[in-house]
DNA sequence: CTTAATGCAAATGATTTGCAAATTA
DNA sequence: TAATTTGCAAATCATTTGCATTAAG
């Protein structure tokens, strides 16, 4: 069983949800897919193994891997939503002053990220925000001037 | 006249389109506003100006604005889609195939990373996002088999 | 057994479109 | 005057929901 999985399965737990038949068929092939899918491709491609399978469930499914973290869906120009596994996102707040560095987790960066990427026709894989500023700390030291823009654009 | 509008006015005249009251009105509304609007909000502020002006005339010249390459929409976890003018900040995409870099402008991305900033107590002064992936066209190349995961975590 | 999930069909809600009337160049 | 745009109402289309039934813990 692989992390994705599990991660699943915990939130599944977690929430007091069941693993049904139909959430792991459509968890393996959402994770499994080479490329993104729209509701209605997952759900030919499930369809395929599992005939019963609904519409519904896969959109239903969706919205549980949205909040367990594992899916996003970009929505693109032409109208189509695709739903892409999450990928590894970085984004760090680096002090000038002293050096330090603290990892930001912002879901809503994350998916701005994502949806600049896809405007641009790109597919993201991951991405590195670094921010650079003054820490805290720093800040209260160095308050009298204002290093402000200068290094901005 | 300001330069989005005058943008706009050669976009019409370049499609041998006219210039309406109604899209007059959108465009101000549009690029006066202090945030992003959805469809319904941007209508109803500009029936509080033009009461006849139809919900499907601010659908068809938000395509326009877009069109123009002043507006882009932005779709939102909640299910809403928000239309915002494109100005802005640069972050870059890195193509990991062909090494094109395009530079992307989302005011959004910059609004949120000085949120990030500021809720740890941190001031931003510049920052540095760089989105890693596949671009449109080698995208299209890599398809047949599956680049993904490698890079991946 | 108890609670949650499913499939189906019907409902929703945002966006689009056809068309006759109105407006612009 | 010719061509485009508008408002309206009806049409789409993806997504959601109600409900009776089925399956998981």
């Amino acid at each position: 069983m692989n992390g994705t999985t599990r991660i699943f399965q915990d939130y599944l737990k977690a929430n007091r949800l069941k693993l049904t038949s139909q959430r792991k068929l459509i968890l393996d092939i959402f994770i499994s897919g080479s490329q993104l899918l729209t509701a209605e491709e997952l759900f030919r491609q499930v369809s395929g193994i599992d005939p019963g399978i609904s519409l519904s469930t896969v959109y239903r499914t969706f919205k549980h891997l949205q909040q367990a973290g594992l899916a996003r869906c970009v929505h693109y120009g032409d109208g189509t939503t695709r739903y892409e596994p999450s990928d590894g996102q970085k984004s760090y707040l680096v002090c000038e002053k002293c050096g330090k560095k603290i990892p930001i987790i912002n879901p809503y960066l994350e998916c701005l990220q994502q949806e600049s990427a896809r405007q641009e026709g790109f597919r993201m894989f991951r991405s590195r925000t670094t921010i650079y500023g003054l820490c805290h700390e720093c800040l209260k030291e160095h308050m009298p001037c204002q290093p402000q823009d200068a290094t901005q654009h």
